[in-house]
RNA sequence: GCGUGGUUGGUGAAGUGGUUAACACGGCGGAUUGUGGUUCCGUUAUGCAAGGGUUCGAUCCCCUUACCGCGCCCCA
């Protein structure tokens, strides 16, 4: 048996980036005040072909649909949004009077496509969506949530991309200027050109293999098509986001894929040498007229999708770490099958008062269960043996420092305790910063907790 | 959906139309049954993605399928 094309299986090390980076959105979204939102995997399909748009890629041919036994038609999600806007119609959570409803949630999207990097039939987005208010401030906030987050990573070579399409209106405007534009030079451009320029004329302003013709140059940007409404709520934007010091391109070129989009679209790219071509981060903007596509009372929306596995391709790229060493407080040794059922209860006991600890369940040698204390990086090795149980005196070894220590059984909590998490430099780790800790060396746990 | 390059053990991999598929790391056992990370010895793929074909014989040649990588389309 083999996995599905495009899926993965997450494990050891990439399990722990993983963990770790969902702990840390979770705790943004926390400062940041949204509400979390967990809507089903599979939807009916009509869901997608109204939310998403049915001239859309995504849905005419990336979708993976099928009939559940009741014949009803379903579709895994492509995205997040549109399910999103469902529950939030379905629940009337329009009539909770805290408006806007600022909502994240996270899981996995479907979509049948070539695999290829930074491209997966099962991959995990991040996403957040703002009902209810059309204030610029939303449209920046929703901006500054990826972009504060790629910050407090360290992700440095990454650009911000903005745009507005402007309301209905004035993206009707310039959508006949485009396709004027274009119309005489028609037969220059590429065969997939041709074919947007019939379904989708925006999408014409990414193409990679016409980029560099004359009529490419000379087009023209939806930012001079926004009527003064839309311009004004541009600006705002722009303001705002200045005003977080953030940095941002304006980019005419920035279209999104989506139908529903309207006013801010934006865009946060990995711009480093090498990356692949998949280099979008993530991407998102302003709908207003969404929810009342999907049937629910007329409500402005802003929001954004990032993907986990670019972001953990970037931040390999950039080798950044977001998870700590990998290791255990204790490790414990039976001698003999004898002394087993005390050290589980030893093991048992130091588990339940918050310390990492394991044991060997292979009734291996001793030098074997060194080796493996080892390989689980253990602060400490407990040797159980006959003497051990009797007395109730147990030796605990320091792996690093190679000390000893005789410990009695009731004083090791607090033993470990003393040793443990408020000092690294005592077990030979480097410190950096300038305090002090017991042991009279400058220590990094101080450091640790700060953050 | 299109194009292109891959697929050998737990891992990194070498290799050839012909009897036992190198080498290294790792694992396990022992020399060394209460203190290791050194050294030494032993052991560790009935199998080279799957199926079919060519051949006296195929891991190696051909076809099909699956999966992986990269690019296009598209998108996070």
């Amino acid at each position: 048996m083999q996995k599905a094309k495009g899926t993965y299986d997450v494990y050891g090390e990439y399990g722990r980036k993983v963990l770790a980076l969902e702990n840390i959105l979770k705790d943004l979204m926390q400062v940041y005040n949204y509400e979390y939102f967990r809507t089903p995997i599979f939807e009916s399909t009509e869901l997608f072909h109204r939310g998403v748009g049915d001239t859309t890629d995504i849905v005419t041919k990336e979708t993976y649909d099928f009939k559940d036994r009741g014949d009803r038609d379903m579709t895994l999600r492509p995205e997040g949004t549109a399910g999103i806007v469902r529950s939030y119609i379905e629940n009337k959570y329009y009539g909770n009077p805290n408006v806007p409803s600022k909502i994240w949630y996270y899981g996995p999207m479907y979509r049948y496509e070539r695999p290829q990097s930074g491209r997966f039939r099962e991959f995990y987005q991040f996403g957040v969506e703002v009902f209810g208010s059309n204030d610029p401030l939303t449209d920046a906030e929703v901006i500054s949530i990826p972009v504060n987050f790629y910050k407090m990573l360290g992700l440095k070579q990454i650009k911000v991309h903005i745009n507005s399409l402007g309301d209905e209106e004035s993206r009707n405007n310039y959508r006949e200027a485009l396709k004027a534009h274009f119309e005489p030079h028609l037969d220059t451009l590429c065969e997939d050109c041709k074919e947007r320029f019939k379904k989708n004329p925006l999408r014409l302003l990414d193409c990679k293999v016409d980029k560099d013709l004359d009529v490419m140059k000379s087009v023209p940007k939806t930012i001079d098509y926004l009527n003064e409404e839309s311009k004004k709520h541009f600006d705002k934007v722009c303001e705002y986001l200045t005003s977080m010091g953030i940095e941002y391109i304006v980019d005419p070129g920035c279209v999104r894929g989506l139908d529903y989009y309207t006013h801010t679209v934006f865009e946060v790219e990995a711009s480093v040498e090498g990356f692949g071509a998949q280099n979008i981060l993530c991407g998102g903007g302003r709908y207003n007229k969404l929810v009342g596509m999907i049937g629910g009372p007329e409500t402005p929306g802003v929001g954004f999708a990032l993907g986990m596995e670019r972001l953990i391709t970037a931040l390999d790229f950039e080798n950044i770490s977001v998870v700590d060493e990998y290791s255990t407080d204790c490790y414990i040794i039976p001698m003999s099958d004898n002394e087993k059922a005390f050290s589980l209860s030893v093991c048992n006991a130091l588990r339940m008062s918050g310390f990492k600890a394991d044991m060997d369940y292979m009734s291996r040698n001793l030098k074997s269960n060194f080796k493996q204390s080892e390989r689980l990086n253990s602060k400490y090795v407990i040797i159980i043996g006959e003497e051990e149980e009797k007395t109730n005196v147990l030796t605990i070894k320091d792996n690093k420092t190679k000390d000893e220590y005789k410990v009695e059984l009731e004083d090791l909590v607090e033993f470990l305790d003393s040793k443990i998490d408020e000092c690294d430099c005592c077990h030979g780790g480097e410190c950096t910063c300038g305090d002090e800790c017991h042991c009279g060396d400058e220590c990094k746990c101080h450091s640790k907790e700060e953050k």
